[in-house]
DNA sequence: GATGAATGAGCGTTCATTCAT
DNA sequence: AATGAATGAACGCTCATTCAT
């Protein structure tokens, strides 16, 4: 009983937590069940982690981490803004299908219980990304590939407000059943279809001048 | 203190409730102080509604209430798509400065304690709205005021995307750090600059065949 | 089950309280048993007082208020000072026969755990005891009753540290063992010469000058 | 690090431990950081004491043995009695002052979490010094150097009485308190002062006949 | 022998819910 | 009908103790 942690344990036991804060959230999710259900003491879990707030975040870093390395792939080529989006959907799709829970833990900081921690988490995750997005608006409006009359702050926003509602769209309970409410039954397996249609809506809105 | 419980005394309830759901989240508001501050005895709270969740509902309903008033006004002339649009970014905009606590209520749901209801909800929530967008955009598409190569469930869909996280971006603790970081600390402020912006993104989107 | 309380029962529940903390000390007790024994839930020591440490001060409080109404029947006449030290003296032995839990809580707080409120309680508990005995032997020593070469405060110290040292050799356990040791086994049933060998201690320490 | 324990290391971990103990008391020190805070391993210092309570006994004893080393050498000459009173009252205002920690164990000893110990602590620690005055006392009153109307027992026992009392109102926070409110908030610098007025009430109760 | 990671019983506290008044 | 005191399951966290290395 008195085994070393191997790092495949510490693992399982992150693994473990992302999968119960994502169903049931950071409060109804109990740390002694954590523990039994990863096969540790509740005692290691406290060695590690300062505190249930502190172990959520781990959870919380692990899964964006991850999303982050796929997105980053995504986006690594020297192509075209709308080339990136295209890459860009399908990692998500992607992500969606291989990690839900990490998309849910994502939506979840959103929510109420982890508002203390807003503003240091929104600098920490989006930062990065608003600024490649914003730079890549930018840089295209300046070599003429989209239209000159936009504010690239603004269509980077709206860019990835369309990426992360469709991230949650492919992960999250209610946002997936309003997802079929809005786009039909069946179009969590049609995803081709949304890749295509948003990309026609991107093209439009980032190409021509109204 | 015999005295049946007036309508105002209800909504009291509900408004209190909802204050306190919005700035604590679900698990984290304590139902014996929300009967306090309404200034009602525990009992009564139990009595007009079954358990927390239920009061929890009733909230979230009543906020949903009145913001779909205010959208369906907005919706309620013979305009456009755009000119629609239009008037809806404003009425969100208005809403979240006289209710912010009614849109936190909606993110709310989305995050996973409310997991359980999320079908019902989303049902319950998002079918009328996103038939009535579908409808105006089959509309618009027939009668040639925009492009006639899309899909209308799916351009539904990235509208109701569009506005919904504005709602969250302007009520949301998280989403409004996201927006700053985006659109610079001064975008709470510029309201005419977002609508014109995101209009430019939708009219484009809307109207050009790419 | 959901009878309101009485005042008996809150009564019982300090009392429980008093014989816990007394035998087990401040952190040995669990206030979930001190509930238990006393026949009511665990919320309704919560109900009354704030925390543990705020039980055991209403424990304490109580405690003290009765040892103090005792000391203070005792210090009520117009009597000379060793009449006074003798019914001191009485009334100690008949605390600690009737109420030898409440000596130990006195005992208890000079020990570790209550050195946060070493400070507070030391004012609250020996202030007036001590301004007490100062202007008694301040008094004595100017009428003459007593010897004047005496400084009053450093005598009211050592009489007050004799009668507590009584207090305790009566009551706690250590100090009663240490009691038996020094002045035999059987002196926990000989009041009497306790009280004479005392006074004549004190007689002569108050009286002669040397 | 397979070095055997020194004996300095041995003694570090105890000083360390009576350090922990004298300021947070038995139950709230934990055994853990005592270990860290002395640098050694905590298997180790469970391979020389059976289990907490050995260990805070261990404590306790090496810090009774310093003080009674202490207060042999003042008793070690062949003075008259109130020539080694002075000479007590003098060891136990230098012990206070070098090793407050030691007479604060002491003091810990006669709290609630200690008593299973009572009796055996209580045999240990008082049987050598409370023989010691007695037999001093029996011995003065025999050759006429005090007062021959008392019981030596019970007057050995109000000397000890006094000289605990002095050493916790030096030592322990709530003593310490107590003893300024009695005697004036610098009294705790005036050593030469205590010494006059103890030795002028001592003289008095021991040589005079009332 | 020495280590210190792992264990898990146990405690203080909260709060949704009940029901006697 | 309305009240709100009482209830007690449940949770976050600590730390004395064990034993594989």
């Amino acid at each position: 009983m008195y085994k070393k942690l191997t790092e495949e344990k510490l693992n399982e036991i992150l693994e473990t937590g992302i999968a119960e804060f994502a169903s049931k959230g950071l409060d109804r999710t109990n740390i002694n069940t954590v523990a039994k259900k990863s096969g540790v003491s509740i005692g290691v879990l406290y060695k590690y982690y300062e505190n249930k707030d502190a172990f959520f975040l781990a959870c919380l870093r692990h899964s964006l981490m991850v999303l982050r390395r796929v997105i980053r792939e995504a986006m690594s080529g020297e192509e075209k803004l709308l080339d990136r989006a295209e890459k860009l959907i399908r990692a998500i799709q992607q992500c969606a299908a291989e990690h839900p829970s990490y998309n849910i833990m994502y939506n979840e900081i959103t929510a109420g219980a982890s508002n203390k921690y807003a503003q240091t988490l929104a600098k920490e995750i989006e930062s990065i990304s608003s600024e490649v997005y914003i730079r890549f608006i930018a840089d295209a409006k300046a070599d003429g590939s989209i239209r000159d009359d936009i504010d690239p702050r603004m269509f980077a926003f709206f860019l990835d407000n369309l990426l992360m509602m469709l991230q949650f769209s492919y992960s999250c309970d209610y946002y997936r059943e309003r997802f079929k409410i809005f786009c039909g039954d069946d179009i969590l397996k049609d995803d081709e279809k949304v890749v295509e249609e948003l990309l026609k809506f991107l093209k439009s809105a980032f190409t021509y001048k109204s």
